[in-house]
DNA sequence: TTGCCTAACAATCGATCGTTTGATTTGTGG
DNA sequence: CCACAAATCAAACGATCGATTGTTAGGCAA
């Protein structure tokens, strides 16, 4: 899905590389710096262009942020999509897989995904905030079909599995630090961490 | 500890009912808005007061921040305390009764403790940034304890499982809609699930 | 060459930002 | 009632914000 109105109904030729240049700039700043505290002079600065040339590209600062956005949810999406499809047909290693390619992505360098984080997407209100709310909601669904698949003892809470999970990776990004275990080490760890538990009394 | 120069020499006479109306607005705004995206105007219109009168009581914008800062970690600190020394000698009981205590505060009408989440804190650079931090590793450190008192098979990663819980904790901030499951509930779940584990075939 | 389209520049708009300054009100002790 | 300090008002400062406008230089097609 497109949310329309986003590139200037120029054909998908491979020619905008400037247009590309800017969704990058403005996700490294945003995901570092916020929405609010970043600004269109600082984006043009990066890509070496003058404060009105943007506008050219994007219609308002808004509509950047929705195009940032909409790439960092792409970009995570499909990484973990092809990395479920790679894994075997056992549920728990699917989910593990896609744990996996999700912190990684999260943690990556070029750092489009961070801006996920529906953390980000709070502040925002009402027009703005359904539009983002709804691009990433597309990809939670995903998470919710792996969850899905697993043989679980009935009664238990898979929604709260499922968010108490993602809780824990997303919130990796506020910890973690380069050089420490990898991000698909933390991920598989996480997993096994609500797979197995940790008590050896447990179910008393 | 107080970060000094945060109030203006007067004597802790309960008499400063402006400053704390003020630290509340600004806590409510910072936590839904963003610092950047609040400004002095915002704060002073909500405690009926002009903006340039707010310098009488906080010399920047900046030092209203770390007070606001300062302020929740306190009372989230002071929660979790308090309900875990209610709680009983079992160290699942108490962890369980600090994280009922953590993520009531983080949810809490009032709102002070939203801005405790070290996501808000990440925008910020050096001077500032440091000093947040500072203020919320304090807090953290009491849940290392009270990890480290976890009867847990050796060779358990407790770090990561800290941070986990942490993280599923605090992620709840984003997806919790009043008049669903009580936090405490939320909280006592999550547990369980880092306790117990899901998978009944675990362990192969 | 002519004409159009892309992409950017140069300059500037009004609004809003954090902050400062000096006068003025309010409350309190002598 | 007066003096003095605490607290706030009133007004403005320079800086920066997102956005608009008019223009121009290059590339490609007819």
């Amino acid at each position: 899905m497109m949310t329309a109105a986003t590139n200037r109904g120029k054909s998908a030729r491979g020619g905008d590389n400037r247009r590309r240049e800017l969704l990058e700039a403005a996700a490294r700043l945003f995901s570092t710096r916020g929405y609010e505290g970043t600004s269109i002079r600082d984006i043009a600065a990066i890509v070496g262009m003058l404060p009105g040339s943007i506008y050219y590209h994007f219609k308002s600062k808004e509509e950047l942020l929705v195009a940032v956005h909409e790439q960092g949810v792409l970009q995570v999406m499909q990484a973990v999509e092809s990395a479920v499809d790679k894994a075997g047909p056992d549920p728990w290693d699917r989910l593990t897989a896609a744990a996996e390619a999700h912190l990684e992505s999260l943690l990556a360098e070029n750092a489009f995904s961070p801006v996920v984080t529906p953390q980000f997407t709070k502040a925002f209100d009402d027009p703005l905030r359904s539009t983002l709310i709804a691009q990433r909601d597309e990809y939670e669904a995903y998470f919710v079909s792996l969850v899905k698949q697993l043989p679980l003892p009935p009664g238990t809470g898979r929604r709260l599995f499922r968010l108490a999970l993602l809780g824990s990776l997303n919130w990796t990004l506020t910890w973690y630090r380069p050089g420490g275990k990898r991000p698909a080490t933390i991920a598989r760890q996480m997993v096994d961490l609500f797979r197995t538990g940790l008590d050896p009394a447990a179910g008393t």
